[in-house]
DNA sequence: CCGCATCCGATCAGATACTG
DNA sequence: CAGTATCTGATCGGATGCGG
């Protein structure tokens, strides 16, 4: 099997500089919370920061407001805050952060196919170590 | 639009523990090492130690030996020791391995394709800030 | 050649306390 | 409600030195 990957240049006459940054980029949009809200939001629509919090289970909320900060940076959400007291603000993906969600699923769809396969292995890893 | 991810029972009905697996298992499969390296094995197909080395731009020997042993242990891939002097470790993806390189393909494509508009994005907000 | 053990600085992430 | 600021333990990851 050969070009499994992208649309595959001999992996030689790929830039490096580009690998490191897509590479870059990845790792921290397949962080382990970014990954949880853009689940939350790509069911929930528009979300309240306290939504999103109860949504994900144990977030706490500094790793919240981060995360949510890099991902509007990264332009995948919008930040819409409402000038009432109390404070209000709404979060929402954007078209790239629903089209990050879409080139999830496939490795979504495959973690949760094969974790018991995983698991398995690991333990029989385990056992002979 | 709605089922973006996976077959997409309400999010409500997924066994929380299911999800906190699966979110456990993608973040350390979605390892900035594993990531290289599951490249590179895709496209080497089976590789010595030391050629993955050299093919995995600044990875330290310390890591690549870390990561290439996770990896064993999930069953992505097979190490098989031959022993002659001076020794000689071949790594091979599994099908395991294979499958999840597949997985991996959509999100990095959409990496590449939307560097651009992230590195933008990411401009913007930093200007504004 | 392949890998383990150790040390050490850097970064991450939770808990807590405080503000508009 | 939706944050910011600070402290602290945990983990990551590179560098170095040694061993089969």
């Amino acid at each position: 099997m050969e070009s499994v990957l992208p649309p595959s240049p001999p992996l030689a006459e790929i830039d490096p500089r580009v690998t490191q940054l897509v590479n870059e980029l990845i790792g921290r949009v397949a962080d382990k919370w970014t990954m949880l809200i853009l689940e939350e939001l790509t069911e929930g629509g528009t979300m309240r920061f306290s939504a999103i919090g109860r949504a994900v289970p144990g977030i706490s909320q500094k790793m919240l407001t981060q995360t949510l900060r890099q991902m509007e940076r990264d332009g995948l959400l919008t930040r819409t805050v409402h000038p009432v007291i109390p404070p209000r603000v709404d979060y929402r993906l954007t078209d790239l952060g629903l089209g990050l969600a879409e080139a999830f699923c496939g490795v979504w769809q495959w973690a949760e196919t094969h974790l018991d396969r995983i698991e398995a292995s690991r333990r029989d890893f385990d056992q002979r170590a």
